[in-house]
DNA sequence: TTTATTAGTTTACAGTTGTAGTCAGTCAAA
DNA sequence: TTTGACTGACTACAACTGTAAACTAATAAA
């Protein structure tokens, strides 16, 4: 399994990505179908997504015949992680607080996945900082933030 | 006020905006100076960012005459929600929760961050439902789904 | 075994991005 | 008024993306 963190997956491949991941494990045809319905893609640019996904590790070739069949090598909650970690990190420290908000308020949360994050943020609350600076630029400069 | 949701920023004119959020209202020469240092960039790779934002719509030039001001025309907090949650649209819905969990726990969290966090999730769990369903495939496809 | 079909590989091509050089217009100094 | 410095505009160029056609190799049907 290769490291989510190591592979940057472009939009559309993720497109291909969420299929493979739910499919678990396709044919080529399999997939090509699945994207034209879905997407209504050519039968082409699934091929073209699959083979740079394949180069960039993200997806296994398995089989020895014909039609041979594909997997992920990286795993779903990972590369979502990954994802979601990267934007965070070139945004504003301070602000990163209201934003997972804004993320939270717009998004369908199971009442397991708030009981989790409550959790989660319970614990964090015991060690929590009074206030989180801003990083937008390196310290110093720009001395009075406006973020 | 441009809406941040019509707006694409790339991630280095996203650096470029958060210097520009941060120091509220520049001269190209303030930015150029400010980027050169926090990240190394020559003048030029500055100029041409800011005009590709300027053409974007996501920064505006004021002033009549030659060293020009230039102000974000989006806001921060809008675009980085827009940001966010344009990345999470394109993940499984059924796994949003456990990427906020992962976000969350990377991030440093304010103590008022975390209580209007838990104030929110108290709110949302009045109404959240059992479970998320994966929206990976449209339906009726992928009978099974393995998110 | 020849042919048709399918699966896989290469090539294409315009738009965006990261990074930066060069040219031109304008204000200030001489 | 001429010149120099600086700001802003235009050009450059390779890599990556979205989208897909064309070509080739392997398998299945005749």
């Amino acid at each position: 399994m290769i490291d989510a963190k190591d592979v940057t997956i472009s939009d559309s491949e993720w497109e291909v990505m969420r299929a493979i991941w739910t499919l678990n494990k396709v044919t080529s045809r399999q997939l090509i179908d699945t994207m034209n319905q879905a997407r209504g893609w050519s039968d082409s640019t699934t091929k073209t997504l699959l083979h740079r996904l394949i180069k960039k590790h993200a997806v296994t070739q398995h089989g020895d015949q014909r039609p041979y069949e594909y997997q992920a090598a990286v795993g779903e909650q990972d590369s979502m992680a990954a994802a979601a970690t990267d934007l965070f990190d070139h945004m504003c420290a301070m602000r990163a607080g209201s934003t997972i908000a804004d993320v939270i308020q717009s998004r369908e949360l199971s009442q397991d996945d708030i009981a989790n994050l409550q959790k989660i943020l319970a614990e964090k609350a015991k060690t929590a900082p009074k206030t989180v600076q801003c990083n937008c630029l390196p310290a110093g400069m720009g001395a009075d933030c406006n973020c």
